[in-house]
DNA sequence: CCCTCACTGGGAGAGTAGTT
DNA sequence: AACTACTCTCCCAGTGAGGG
């Protein structure tokens, strides 16, 4: 059976996110958008660690359930969380973002009373550590050697292993010796497959992808496709699957230029440029003379050594567009007006498998019995990529406008 | 009803101002 | 010159007030 995991998002109880990212509501909501398996994320918050030992019950194999409800009506979860280092190394302040998995409560009890002793874990949801990437790392796999980490959205230009302003051009650099003990990197928002393709050191490792979620609605934007029989699914299985590719299908993914730091660019300048156009100002901002943030295309410009993807070996991809943004854009209005929200219920209530159904599975004649011609247009337009971009930069989120037959001629002009 | 915009804050480092 | 003590910066994106 195929299973949608998303293993990267945040409680209510980390900064600027919803206070409805509360378990019956991710449950509620996962089910909605056809997620079968949800990370927990911030088990490291005391708060948060113990409604999840209250409201869970093991499985057995490393997943959990809701407790007090059918079975049936429980997603599975798995238990993960993500933490910030900063710190100094080799001159430069260092921003690291890491995503880690445990395969049981009892081993996040432990992680968490021996990082307690030396570092608050009650401010935030997502912790600031002021530890060494490496030595954390040790520590994890120290507590318990099933424990799993993924730099997390590596290439975003402020919190990433690679990125401009904070992180390194290697995993050695960063881990030493550890970096072995690194499987996987989370692409993020603003880079998908192909583009980390070009760098062929990245060859060895898997690339997920997960939503990184504040709130409910935002769950599953990206996501990881898994082939498991209903018998063997468990943590182990999940893990060893990110680690070998084997049972790991294909990863659901964002639009790059959709992302918040695909150009290069200033925010307040109101400038964007092309890596090949940040390079010919050596990397100066024309409007205000100070150095640009410098984007993920850029970062991967500079680590790539081959121009054509790879073929095979690796998971496939699917591009998406979120439903709601493609209802909005029907209507020509914001995805958080209410006319959004409410279609958009109505329409994945309809499904069987949730959006995911909608966005991946049905064909347009079953979609058309379920929703009106102009979003079934959209939908398919979508999945064809019959799109327009601008792209994200310094921050701010690139747009992605479906070319809907008479608005074609409109958005021509701004095609990237 | 719809959209825009200011506001929120932990933690670490960098930068600056002030004191001795 | 060397120190302390501030302030400022960045991240995150949801939230709710206010205006059209």
């Amino acid at each position: 059976m195929r299973y949608i995991a998303d293993f990267h998002l945040h409680s209510k109880y980390s900064r600027a996110t919803s206070r409805e990212m509360d378990l019956r509501h991710l449950n509620q909501w996962a089910k909605l958008k056809g997620i079968d398996i949800l990370g927990t994320g911030d088990f490291t918050h005391p708060l948060w660690f113990k409604e999840l030992e209250e409201k869970l019950t093991p499985l057995g194999n490393g997943l959990y359930q809701l407790k007090d409800i059918s079975k049936k009506s429980s997603i599975y979860f798995i238990l993960t969380t993500e933490i910030s280092c900063i710190y100094k190394k080799s001159g430069k302040t260092r921003r690291i973002h890491l995503l880690v998995f445990a395969p049981n409560l009892e081993v996040v009890r432990k992680l968490n009373q021996r990082l307690e002793k030396n570092y608050n874990l009650h401010s935030d949801g997502r912790p600031i550590l002021g530890i060494d990437a490496k030595e954390l790392l040790k520590i994890i796999l120290d507590v318990s050697p099933e424990n799993f980490v993924v730099p997390a959205h590596a290439w975003t230009p402020w919190y990433a292993i690679f990125g401009s302003k904070s992180g390194f051009d290697s995993l050695e650099e960063c881990f030493g010796e550890m970096a072995l003990e690194i499987y996987a990197l989370e692409t993020g928002l603003s880079s998908d497959p192909p583009m980390n393709w070009r760098w062929s050191y990245l060859d060895k490792y898997t690339l997920i992808s997960n939503s990184d979620a504040h709130s409910p609605e935002n769950l599953g934007r990206e996501a990881n496709v898994f082939e498991f029989s209903d018998k063997e699914i468990s943590y182990q299985k999940i893990i060893e699957s990110i680690k070998t590719r084997k049972n790991f299908v294909f990863t659901i993914e964002f639009f790059p230029e959709e992302g918040k730091y695909y150009l290069d660019g200033h925010r307040d300048c109101q400038i964007s440029l092309l890596p090949k156009e940040t390079k010919k100002l050596k990397g100066i901002c024309p409007v205000c003379g100070r150095p640009l943030t410098i984007g993920v295309l850029h970062r991967i410009d500079d680590l790539a050594d081959r121009e054509a993807p790879r073929q095979g070996g690796a998971p496939g991809f699917k591009s998406i567009i979120p439903l709601k943004e493609i209802i909005a854009q029907t209507y020509g209005v914001k995805k958080t007006a209410k006319k959004v929200k409410e279609k958009y219920l109505e329409l994945i209530k309809k499904t069987e498998k949730g959006e995911f159904s909608a966005l991946l599975d049905l064909e347009e004649k079953e979609l058309l019995k379920i929703a009106s011609p102009r979003i079934v247009q959209g939908i398919i337009k979508a999945r064809k990529g019959e799109i327009a971009k601008s792209a994200g930069y310094d921050g701010v989120y690139g747009e992605i406008k479906i070319l809907f037959e008479e608005s074609k001629r409109v958005f021509q002009e701004k095609i990237f």
